[in-house]
DNA sequence: TTTCTTATTGAACGACTGTTCAGTTTTATG
DNA sequence: CATAAAACTGAACAGTCGTTCAATAAGAAA
């Protein structure tokens, strides 16, 4: 008569993808109330303990969900424009539609961006991946940008400088939008983003 | 012989205003870590059931400070723009180069946002006084776009939004300025801001 | 089948949280 | 000077939190 196990092991770094999933549905669901090892746990269905198991603490478990979070979010975004057929400007459309379109432009979603920069305040872990994240944000940006200029007669500008402007504006953007979407719609979000790169093709950063 | 009182009475008024500030510098201390009640009351010099005497909440109380600063800060930063002789584009500079001054800028006090835009999340009344104030802040922007327009030959654009956006593009840099103070200077943020200004005046968000 | 590694459990711990409320003390008023 | 209103105190309460660790059990290796 064979029993049926009390619980099913697995490999440490099986058990820690699990983790980091139900660290982001616990997000998801609860806000910052959903950030405790109990809630965590009992969301990824295994006991309170096992968490400092696998983890040194409970904030490299939200690192680690940072990083996941904002890697998938940037790679589908990345995706998005790779597949569109067009111009840079085109492309760069493509981006911030993806970007405020309700995949990411969702409340409970944009919520856990503010938890992981009140956790970056808080967490030198946390503050890594954010460091880490947008980075590479910006480079992507970056990237386009350049595309742009050298397709285009779009005067010469600091990349860099404008990378960053154009990267706060959206995260500005969202914060505003997620704290009180009654104050302005997506669609106009959008329009504040092409209005942003129309007024550096007319010069408005040049060098 | 008189003894020495073991505690002064005080108005409720006077004493709200007493545990506004105490919270505010307990913000600056010490971040979130500073918003309980029992480092509040002895930051302020006054027992833990104070607080729920004068306050039916610890919330209530966060969303007074939140008030008081957001629109202290404003009241600063017209007043400045008002001081300034010139025309409108170089108000605007005026008050750009206020927000980027070292009064605002500074990471432990930019922090204290990134507690209450968490706390909005949270809390009702916080996230009231958040839309409260910073109503009356992308008002202000409004005034100044709409003297701009008035005083030279930029091109009619939607106020509201543009207000919106540059609102949004300060938020957003200020919170990745205070995250990660290496990313970019303060000045490099100043340039970002006229720009968008610039942008606006060569007629990037025209109708 | 037995042995051994280690993933997993969950009670326990100590520290913290906001709120309550009976009792105390100040201070203005009669 | 006596009285009454209410500002104020601080212990107590019922939670929460992250972490620890001895005990347990799964499952691969021998």
């Amino acid at each position: 008569m064979t029993e049926t196990p009390k619980f099913r092991r697995q490999a440490p770094d099986a058990r820690k993808k699990d983790l980091v999933k139900a660290t982001i549905r616990c997000l998801e669901k609860k806000g910052s109330d959903g950030l405790s090892v109990r809630s965590i746990s009992s969301e990824a269905g295994i006991s309170v303990g096992l968490i400092n198991h696998h983890y040194p603490s409970k904030d490299d478990l939200i690192a680690d969900a940072y990083e996941k979070l904002a890697t998938d979010i940037l790679q589908n975004v990345v995706d998005i424009v790779a597949e569109t057929n067009g111009s840079p400007r085109e492309k760069m459309s493509a981006f911030f539609k993806a970007y405020f379109s309700s995949i990411v432009l969702d409340q409970k979603f944009l919520r856990i961006w503010i938890v992981f920069w009140h956790m970056s305040d808080k967490s030198e872990q946390v503050r890594l991946s954010h460091d880490k994240t947008n980075a590479g944000f910006r480079q992507q940006i970056e990237l386009m940008l350049r595309d742009l200029v050298k397709s285009s007669e779009t005067p010469e500008f600091n990349y860099r400088l404008a990378a960053i402007g154009l990267s706060g504006m959206l995260d500005g953007l969202w914060l505003e939008w997620c704290l009180n979407p009654d104050v302005f719609s997506p669609e106009e979000g959008l329009m504040l983003c092409e209005g942003w790169v129309d007024g550096l093709m007319a010069g408005a950063f040049k060098l």
